[in-house]
DNA sequence: TCCAAATTTGAAATCGCTTTGGATCGTAAG
DNA sequence: CTTACGATCCAAAGCGATTTCAAATTTGGA
């Protein structure tokens, strides 16, 4: 069923059909309702290639996933993004890579062959090769994180700096003075954020940053626990830490059982949360405290501002910092003696 | 850049130009060599809606996420299934939604307006309305899982009901009687396949099956901890655990602290993995024993599958039961006395 | 009653590609 | 010296929508 055949069916013409069904004021109310009956009861539906080639637009977003990069934030951030995204229509496209290059290629893909009408850009480094491009190609992209000065693209982030400035205060506030930061890799803007953070509370109390406490790496379970179990090797042992992710939280954990001490007690931990339906750092035993931002929010709100975008609200006015509540449980406590 | 201006650009017409580019052999491979590399230096890529218009292909593959079911393991999947469709070209396309019915609403939208070849489907139920309506729709589609009989369609599963066979197996051959199956929510076809393996485990060894030990509910740390923490209030205390997934075992491990045993020798656990990278069995401590399969390898495959689909290979012939390997580690040991 | 303005509809061009059905040319077979 | 054929190339017709420009029909005021 397409539109020549629907118009005939209806004795109108495809214009009119077009135009009812899009909901263009000149169509008479009556052969509107009419149109739209026929429409419903025949299934019919405009051909996306077919509309896409008529407007120009794609109705379309793209993402790109980087295999080392994803992880279970992932798909809550596109859980969120598509949730809003869904009744507007709008298709997300995601693709997987395994290099920037390979990034890069896709982009240019994509723009080229008009598949999307933006991109969604995540993991940014303060000088990000991609942005050049993207920039370069004319093709709208929303920063999810930040780069470096004051851009001209769309972004959205949470507040690392003051995450992790208000977290590593709360430590020091319990007597703490040896807190380690087991951060993410090294040269992202969200770790430059947080060590900054780190560095502004410990300064604020004229604590020297140890850098043998100081660790950048991925987020997964096995780093946490390695980067926790070499520091409790070391001649001062950090009583507290600052966890970069709620995987990274679990692997410190087991670190601090296998050394035979007892977080909340021994040891304090507070990790930031991206909030997860299937890991709740309020069940945990003991409790976690976190620092805590909704990623599906996050993707929500992206979606939410690409359509903005799409509208012609300009890149520059599209900026936006969460702040980051911290909730404090179990898991921190007065340093020891 | 289109085609048309590539073709004047290159003093040929566009039937040439398009049929130099996609590989036709009525052109001099001369003639092949100049357009191609035009083609690269003046950045042509074909439109995709235009080309799709022409073709009547999509060149995309649907993937619909509902809320209530997408967790860590979705991600992997996707990113295995991206990754061996980026060179092919293939877009794929998610949207999420909140229910049933507003799935079958996106399978209708997207058969409709031809935006894709084929989907995805996941999570089944052995009777699932949804595949009436895609084979209703004429919409081609994998499933990722099985339905009862013997379908029409394509499908990859792994072995639940082996791995939960075998897992239970172990655990009877370790002494243990009192076995707790913590398994996926009622109805679904893999938590009946995982019930059935256990009950056949059992059953073999003349063990009668008791129903407080059985749980179905969805796979999160809060669902685990709380199952196992009901079953320890009650009077016969399950010695061992078979875990639907990573997430839920967490928490049972949780609830067996929190009851001051020992995982690996007051209880035994066997959890599915589905492999993470962010979170190793190998690495927890006690390390974890599961029965493993790689969900990412699952994506990958079912890309391949996808693809052999649409090159006209019959779905009926798309029919596959990937073995799980049981991998034992710590957390499991002989019953207590 | 009549004319101008508003309402409502349609024919046809357009988006950028693929593909059918020839044309053209050189060459080998008859 | 034709003729037929393979090798190359091209003009034009779709694919299924949107949208411009114009025509037909009502409506309203003088």
């Amino acid at each position: 069923m397409n539109l020549k055949e629907l118009a005939t069916n209806l004795g109108l013409s495809q214009t009119t059909v077009s135009r009812a069904l899009n909901g263009y004021p000149e169509v008479n109310e009556a052969t509107r309702l009419r149109v739209a009956e026929a429409a419903t009861r025949l299934g019919y539906r405009a051909n996306a290639s077919a509309r896409r080639l008529a407007t120009g637009r794609a109705a379309a977003f793209g993402m790109v996933l980087r295999t080392e990069a994803y992880g279970p934030h992932t798909v809550e951030f596109l859980g969120g993004l598509a949730e809003r995204l869904f009744h507007d229509e709008i298709d997300i496209l995601v693709s997987t890579v395994e290099s920037e290059d390979d990034e890069i290629a896709a982009y240019r893909r994509a723009a080229a062959s008009k598949k999307v009408d933006a991109v969604i850009l995540t993991s940014p480094y303060p000088r990000d090769r991609r942005i050049a491009i993207l920039n370069d190609l004319g093709l709208p992209y929303l920063l999810h994180g930040r780069s470096e000065g004051a851009p001209s693209h769309a972004w959205l982030d949470i507040d690392n700096e003051g995450a992790t400035e208000r977290a590593t205060r709360h430590l020091l506030d319990l007597g703490h003075r040896r807190i380690a930061l087991v951060n993410g890799p090294k040269g992202m803007t969200f770790a430059s954020h947080r060590e900054a953070g780190y560095r502004a509370a410990l300064g604020a109390r004229g604590v020297t940053p140890n850098p043998s406490l100081m660790v950048n790496t991925i987020f997964t379970d096995e780093m946490g626990f390695r980067s926790a179990q070499q520091m409790f090797e070391r001649a001062h042992r950090p009583t507290a830490f600052v966890a970069g992710s709620m995987m990274t939280a679990l692997g410190i954990f087991r670190a601090i059982r296998s050394a035979g001490m007892e977080l909340g007690r021994d040891v304090s931990m507070i990790a930031h949360d991206d909030v997860f339906p299937y890991l709740n750092a309020d069940n945990m035993v003991p409790s976690m405290s976190t620092t805590r931002s909704s990623i599906r929010a996050a993707g929500t709100r992206v979606g939410e501002l690409l359509l903005q975008l799409m509208a012609g609200k300009a890149a520059t006015e599209i900026h936006e910092v969460w702040p980051v509540e911290m909730v404090l449980r179990q898991s921190t406590g007065p340093a020891p003696e």
